[in-house]
DNA sequence: CGACACATGTAACACGTTACATGATTTG
DNA sequence: CAAATCATGTAACGTGTTACATGTGTCG
């Protein structure tokens, strides 16, 4: 839902059209996040459908100029202060590559995790150099390369902490299947009330 | 493509059905990744067609038993070892919501930047004392716990360094549009050859 | 038998990507 | 005028979610 409120959020500043939206949404992330043109306009006609933005029906131009409305003022104040919803944190594709590999026959996880730490080391080194040219009023591209940042390191300390202990437990253990569901489980552990 | 090479995975221990199949990924997971049945069916379809797996037409039960093909088998190791496209890194939907605060009229940044700290620490909390009741048998859990607590880790820095970032230049100051099309830009800056 | 759990499937939708099609406006 | 650019749109597909429908097997 993120592209969905980004729109609106632009579009409090302000009436505006398509093209217009892709180029501020990019140019605020320093041009770090491409904006795919044909999701603005599908995403623009659902936003329509919903009530959150009205389109001005003018026929002396090209451009199709959308405001927003009202509800969608509200719906924008909303999202912007509510959390992600936590009862299912996103898979993440390393992570389940580095589990997975545990019960493959033939691969060495080890092996895998050294892969991509390594990559992952020169893609930092990458986004360190370009934080090094970022200027002061570049403050998204800046707030942007800085998350990337912290993400990157964070997944590289992961994979050391993984690889210690895996290192500690060589034989690869399938772990026992349990016969709870997902979610009681997961509320269980975590302390929150049924 | 994560489900899709997870499933994938799975099968190269042997044969499996449809529901073993979540009851095993979930069960590698501690339970904290539920995984929806439906994507399971429509996907394994996918994995036939495409002929990286095969399945028994076996009518002495109602299971529907699928086995990986020797295609499957060598697109799961390109899989385990290739790292995530870095062109296009993914969208952070909490760093868009930051970032879009910075140009909505009547939105404190730094109000939402706090709002969403005070979320996460808790967050923070209830995963590290998840991690402590976690068992030595149960790796799978313990990795993704791991995974989370570094994860939540480096977002709260984020918000700190973005908080900092804030204080300094108080007024909000839109970025001016640049003119050139994102992968172009990105490409220079991070010095890779066109 | 009837209720329940097991097992598979499909329909509808949201979101995202790629590719193609179609006008309108500018400019050489 | 022709070509390039601006601007909007649609089609097809992959992935993911929710909800519903349908069989099968077991057990009181």
């Amino acid at each position: 839902m993120s592209v969905r409120h980004a729109l609106l959020a632009l579009l409090s500043e302000g009436p505006k059209y398509g093209l217009q939206l892709r180029q501020e949404f990019e140019a605020g992330t320093g041009e770090v996040w491409p904006l795919n043109i044909g999701q603005v306009y599908t995403t623009l006609q659902r936003l329509e459908r919903d009530g959150l933005v009205e389109s001005d029906a003018r026929d002396d131009g090209p451009q199709k100029r959308y405001r927003i409305t009202a509800v969608g003022e509200g719906e924008l104040a909303t999202w912007l202060r509510t959390p992600p919803d936590a009862s299912a944190p996103p898979r993440d594709e390393l992570v389940i590559k580095v589990l997975v590999s545990l019960r493959v026959p033939g691969v060495d996880v080890r092996d895998v995790v050294q892969a991509h730490r390594r990559h992952l080391v020169e893609l930092m080194q990458q986004y360190t150099r370009l934080k090094e040219d970022v200027t002061d009023d570049e403050v998204g591209l800046a707030l942007v390369v800085d998350a990337e940042l912290f993400r990157l390191d964070a997944v590289i300390r992961w994979l050391d902490a993984a690889d210690g202990r895996l290192k500690r437990r060589g034989s690869n253990a399938p772990a026992p299947v349990g016969g709870q569901t997902a979610p009681e489980r997961l509320r269980r552990r975590m302390g929150v009330s049924p």
